[in-house]
DNA sequence: TAGATTGTTAATCGATTAACAATC
DNA sequence: TAGATTGTTAATCGATTAACAATC
């Protein structure tokens, strides 16, 4: 194909991750409003005030997903839902496999709602012979030998990361050597892959880094405002 | 020595919430190195090149945490551990408690590092009696009912919060009414607090959403060229 | 019509990257 | 000294916010 005029390519224009990040609040926040309040239409304005966000950036943000809006009365939530589902990967879910069957992976396991989002996890592999065959939300805990086959036959395309941080590395080599080209990482280890292998860091540390330093700022503040109270 | 000029007051400097983020992995990353390779030095270009990230970026990182470097041997890496614990809150860290006590809380409750970073988490509570007085990673599991009078009595800042997503709202009130003033939350739903209680939201289906979409965009790259491949 | 809201174009803001002198 | 690396000042880039005309 290759068309000439159109600057970037179909495949170049990327959206903003900043405004990725923002589409699975503005779903999750949507179906709420549709099934707990019965609306089916809602304004960037609305939006905003109750997620605490620009009006502006929301109806960029919707823009991006090619939804429009009607003047005076807003989105039309049906449709903006049905917008998100189609551009988050609903309709084209990819299976996944998690390694690692311990709390972390089990709850990913019985997380509902990736479907929503367009994952579907398949099965979990774990290295302890005593969780083999065991069931987890209805999934099957496999033994790790089985895992490269597996992905060649089911041509999975996404690992899930859930192991001890010390064995990060050694599993992700596994799955990649396997054809998995997209690692979900939620170890706090920093993982080397070839390139065309998608990353995507899941880490707590660095939330929980930014939750700290807003309690210290407050705190700091608050402990200021007293003084300047005690002072005068 | 705090000099005179400098036009904000030192409450209002703030860290850059980018640069934030990215101080654990360069903590997780050295740290390594320093007990895996015995370094004690390394320079911007080295972490860098294997962080993939840019080497000025990792400076003006650096030098939000107070760190300098010498030139031609590069920052001294037991320092820098030393100036990022102390940033993180290594040696300030604030009590916490986790309200549910299902696989996500019990992961949560045996992840070690968080201690690194600041978090000491001191117990889980839980709706199901079942679970009451249950030991994970060591630490109690204790009835609902306790969780106001706990609050108080350990003067606990941070919330976080691991229950269903339709109790999240409830248990955040209840959480807030008691002091707390900081909720780290894991379910989807976006809460609401009162003006000066902290929210982070620890959203899976953001991360998921990012990784399906750069998944996504690989493949359709991929495909198109191997389209460009036929085709001549 | 009047008025709220969309959607577009322009301005602002902040983070990343570049350029380069200072330094060990 | 020579050369790699720091740290600072300036340029670039991209996202957020503002302004406002179009629209139902």
């Amino acid at each position: 194909m290759t068309e000439n005029r159109k600057p970037p390519t179909a495949s170049e224009i990327v959206i903003p991750e900043p405004t990725l990040r923002r589409i699975p609040m503005y779903y999750q926040y949507l179906k709420r409003k549709q099934q707990d309040e019965r609306l089916d239409a809602s304004s960037s304005t609305t939006m905003a005030a109750d997620l605490s966000l620009n009006p502006i950036q929301i109806r960029k943000d919707l823009e991006w997903i090619g939804a429009t809006g009607k003047p005076r009365t807003g989105y039309d939530i049906e449709i903006l839902l049905a917008h998100m589902e189609d551009f988050l990967g609903y309709n084209n879910a990819h299976d996944a496999f998690i390694v690692g069957a311990g709390h972390l992976g089990q709850a990913l396991l019985g997380y509902e709602g990736f479907e929503d989002y367009g994952l579907n996890i398949v099965a979990a592999f774990d290295s302890d012979p005593a969780k083999a065959d065991m069931l987890v939300a209805g999934k099957k805990v496999l033994p790790m030998e089985k895992l490269e086959d597996m992905v060649k036959r089911l041509h999975i395309l996404i690992g899930i990361l859930a192991v001890p941080s010390y064995e990060a590395q050694t599993v992700c080599d596994r799955m990649v050597a396997a054809g998995i080209k997209a690692v979900w990482n939620f170890t706090p280890y920093h993982l080397t892959v070839p390139d065309g292998v998608i990353v995507q860091h899941e880490n707590m540390a660095t939330s929980l880094a930014v939750l700290a330093n807003k309690l210290e700022v407050a705190l700091r503040k608050a402990r200021e405002q007293g003084n300047h109270h005690d002072h005068k």
